[in-house]
DNA sequence: AATATTTTTTAGACTAATCTAAAATTTTAT
DNA sequence: ATAAAATTTTAGATTAGTCTAAAAAATATT
């Protein structure tokens, strides 16, 4: 049984290494952990006699497929509950990252199986993110984010990337929702932000916005 | 904020002191903590620094009206959880209480406010037990225990006090469930065993059983 | 009332997760 | 290729919660 901070940190590598394809170097970890190198050096020390991580000194960690299996757990577990906070309590998506963080940690395959099935099991989480099925696997679809879009190209928002409340506030308000379709007009060089059409509405998006908008082709 | 082990520990002085109308020992609360008199005599000092008890060497605690409202906030939530998953996930009610051990230290109180009003702001759990309101607010009704009702005397079964799986999956058996009649046909004195009658079938309880089954009067 | 027993507390140590400061190693720049 | 800079690790300390063993206080027994 792994430890909070473990999954945690499992978590953390996960991403970072986007599901694995990558290793991650330690000050990456300290940074997304919100610690110190010294930290996550131990941590890693630990992860790895457990063999959750594939650790050499100076050269990063890389996930073994045990690891990835116990990240995807987790993963699972949290977008099930976000999606029940939504779904079912009324929760906007920009209020359920910080509840969920501390759901996901809940120690109880029973429960998970019964929310999945309470909830229809749902293909993707609120912000389109998918959900691994029991067995850790995950349906990835190709996707494109809107800052590598040319003008004239559109598609149907599958994600957001960041969940930031503050991002995701701003996304509802100019009515960018995973499900939208959404129209590139045009791009501006000078800033590299985006003209979009979305729910009939011309909006600007900057570059940093338009990065953690993914869309389906 | 508290931990989870002093939200814990606070739990239990709650229950034991019953509802604060008298203190308990460091003995006593090892015991139900599962954990040795040093480790409560360390936890006692912390709980006092912070008023949640008053704590006199060698003369066991007394819980303030502070550490109360905090014990019941936390049973609140443990309730409410309790009764999401029998409701809700169809759990059984023996098997919720050790999920809801955890579940009951999530924080957000958005979160459970949003469970109350989801779950149609139940007044009791899966068990009977009285669910406290947002202010930490108490309902509890007058009962009797089984074991000092009189032979020819009846009521409605209101709730168990033991939540061992063993009993409430032994209760099932029997159809002892909160909400049923029960009428009492006799006292054995030599075991002190009880012949009820519950759903038409005469059933004889024991001491251990008796002690557990609340009614109301 | 003195002694034995039980309960409780103190003292000192352990583990998990963290930190700071210093040392080791790798990477970058000259 | 060597020095400088950046990264990473090690060493040693800290905190929360726990433990064992010994000491202190309260309670029970004779």
């Amino acid at each position: 049984m792994l430890s909070l901070t473990e999954e945690n940190y499992l978590k953390a590598i996960y991403h970072l290494s986007d599901g694995g394809s990558r290793s991650v170097s330690t000050n990456e970890l300290a940074e997304a952990m919100q610690t110190k190198a010294a930290s996550v050096t131990d941590m890693m020390k630990k992860l790895s006699v457990k063999e959750l991580i594939h650790y050499e000194r100076y050269y990063g960690v890389n996930i073994t497929a045990k690891g990835k299996s116990q990240a995807l757990q987790v993963i699972r577990k949290h977008r099930l509950w976000e999606t029940f906070l939504v779904q079912k309590l009324g929760f906007t998506w920009d209020e359920v990252h910080e509840v969920a963080e501390q759901l996901e940690h809940i120690q109880s395959g029973r429960l998970i199986d019964k929310l999945d099935e309470y909830l229809g099991f749902p293909k993707v989480d609120p912000h389109g993110d998918p959900i691994p099925d029991q067995h850790g696997k995950l349906k990835s679809l190709p996707q494109v984010s809107l800052d590598q879009m040319k003008p004239g190209s559109n598609g149907v928002i599958s994600s957001v990337k960041d969940s930031d409340p503050e991002l995701l506030k701003y996304l509802d308000k100019i009515g960018a929702k995973p499900g939208k379709r959404l129209q590139v007009v045009n791009r501006e060089s000078y800033d590299e932000s985006i003209e979009v059409i979305i729910e009939k509405k011309k909006v600007f998006v900057s570059k940093k916005v338009s990065k953690n908008i993914l869309l389906s082709i």
